[in-house]
DNA sequence: ACAATCTCTACTAAGTCTATCGAGTTAACC
DNA sequence: GGTTAACTCGATAGACTTAGTAGAGATTGT
């Protein structure tokens, strides 16, 4: 399960991505138009600020902006800078591999052969997918085909 | 991410699935087997057994025997017993929908269109992998092509 | 009756999650 | 240079979950 910390940090990401272009938003904003706690935010925007994902300007005229272009902010990153790899167990984690306590071998281990394939078909949705890609307009009702994601 | 108690499931009725046919085990040696404690054990093989896994004798001679064959064992299945629903949120699951408390339309809301694709990827792979895929022979050297996953 | 086994409820220690608090730092503005 | 308004950061707290333990009860073979 996604943490709910981490669906406020995509909704906080999707949030900033729809200000105009240069425009930077306040915490308070973001808390507003997120709908997450302004203190709980604080936090959130500070982990997403150390991997780069936002930048801040401090002071009385302070704010955030996205720290990429929108497109560039795999939801990859995002859940994996909030709640940590994707896998399901360490030991199927391709970015943060860690060996199980309690395994005998890993290299043969089926558990987590199967677990690994889970793991790249997550990885391979949402490193394809961006925050830009939250804002995309709904499709309009006279048109038979979805458009395209991610031109 | 699995818990641990699923990644015990998991490894219990590998044991079971192991057994020569028609034999059962009891507690204590599916716990050596599976290397899980086991006092915890008998809790997860009452779970297993309250959805039909696994069936048990009991009494002097008791044991645990799988509940049906292992091929007709889901992963997905097993998984949804001990830790819940894949999804990795509840309003993007199938088998147990619930909408987030927070969320404004859970029709138009795209993090949850995402996630459900994550799950959709996820139940492909768990709802096609049965307990008897866990019990495989290492592929012989020899044979340059991998054999065919559940005939 | 006895022993061995599964059944079931309760409990606990440790950790995680979801926040909240408050003091500190930075920068604009008068 | 002081005030104000913003971001920074560590500590804390309550509720919940996880992983495991304890022990009494029920069932069956001998």
């Amino acid at each position: 399960m996604l943490s709910q910390k981490a669906r406020y940090a995509l909704r906080a990401l999707t949030a900033l991505a729809e200000l105009e272009p240069g425009a930077q938003a306040q915490i308070a904003e973001i808390a507003d138009e997120a709908r997450v706690p302004r203190k709980f935010l604080e936090q959130i925007l500070l982990d997403l600020k150390k991997r780069g994902l936002v930048h801040s300007t401090r002071g009385k005229l302070g704010g955030y902006t996205l720290g990429r272009p929108a497109s560039d902010i795999e939801l990859a990153e995002v859940i994996r800078t909030i709640d940590g790899p994707l896998a399901l167990s360490p030991c199927a984690s391709r970015m943060a591999y860690r060996k199980c306590d309690d395994c005998l071998d890993a290299d043969t281990c089926p558990i987590r052969k199967v677990l690994l394939e889970v793991r790249d078909a997550t990885a391979e949705i949402l490193e394809n997918r961006s925050v830009a890609s939250m804002i995309e307009k709904p499709v309009s009702r006279r048109r038979k085909t979805a458009p395209r994601k991610r031109g």
